[in-house]
DNA sequence: TTGACATATCCTTTTATCCGGATATAATGC
DNA sequence: GCATTATATCCGGATAAAAGGATATGTCAA
């Protein structure tokens, strides 16, 4: 059972536009910040800050692996029931959107070009130095 | 199908423990904002101003009678199928939280001491003036 | 029309939120 | 240890939201 108090920052979570996006994206399964800023196309400290508030309001979890933070949606185990439910309505409807759309596609294309799917830099600059985090652990 | 920026209002509009209150009293049937005034002991402009709110994000809608305002949950046959149904999860819950429990007596006994239910003034007192507007027109 | 009442809107102050650069923390490989 | 990369947090400014008193609007009765 929800109490009010505890409810609104539930839903200001929710109240942005950013994060909205961020949940749609996560509907697959788990990405990285690094997935995400590519994705929503913003800095790193602006998608960082946006995961602390939906990880604090319980919509998502952050997992480390390496260097690395995978973040997904809070879902089985988790959250209260009636929340999970509300969450995956609101998924369902979001993912529709057009925004959400155009969102995976730029992720897609982002995974394409990356050694291997999860995580690494964005586009390969053949003159840059070779970065030594491109793989998974 | 909901677009991701109408979507943010809507949220924003719950992102409110006000809000929330209001909603959860408006459960069970429309009430006029004086009665909203008195369950939430709130002055009038607070209560007008976050109704207008709810009444902007497609939540509820307001109906004139005579010099008052009714107010209601929006449903059936005013927002898309999926917001009426969240709205409805969301309030099944709220309505059981101990603030909306609390909101609710004090409701009842402000309506327990009116000549009519449904609107009308909070407490009557013995020394002032008689009121005009004391019952339904 | 006037007076009383209910509600909406305006105004000002206070408080919260968002943003992105700068900086701090954490993990890895050498 | 030191350099590198990924992520988190801090900081300051800009913008938005909340509060409640004051005032405007609308409705009714006489």
């Amino acid at each position: 059972m929800l109490n009010m108090q505890a409810t609104v920052p539930l839903f200001q979570a929710l109240a942005d536009e950013t994060r909205l996006r961020i949940l749609a994206l996560l509907g697959p399964g788990e990405l990285c910040v690094c997935d995400l800023m590519a994705a929503l196309q913003l800095p790193q400290s602006t998608v960082s800050r946006h995961l602390a508030v939906l990880r604090n309001a319980g919509w998502v979890s952050g997992r480390r692996q390496g260097v690395w933070m995978y973040y997904r949606l809070l879902g089985a185990g988790a959250g209260a029931a009636s929340r999970v439910a509300m969450h995956h309505g609101i998924l369902a409807h979001l993912e529709e959107s057009t925004t959400a759309k155009r969102d995976r596609k730029i992720l897609q294309e982002h995974l394409a070009q990356k050694p291997q799917p999860g995580c690494g830099e964005a586009a390969a600059d053949k003159t840059a130095p070779v970065k030594k985090y491109r793989g998974k652990p």
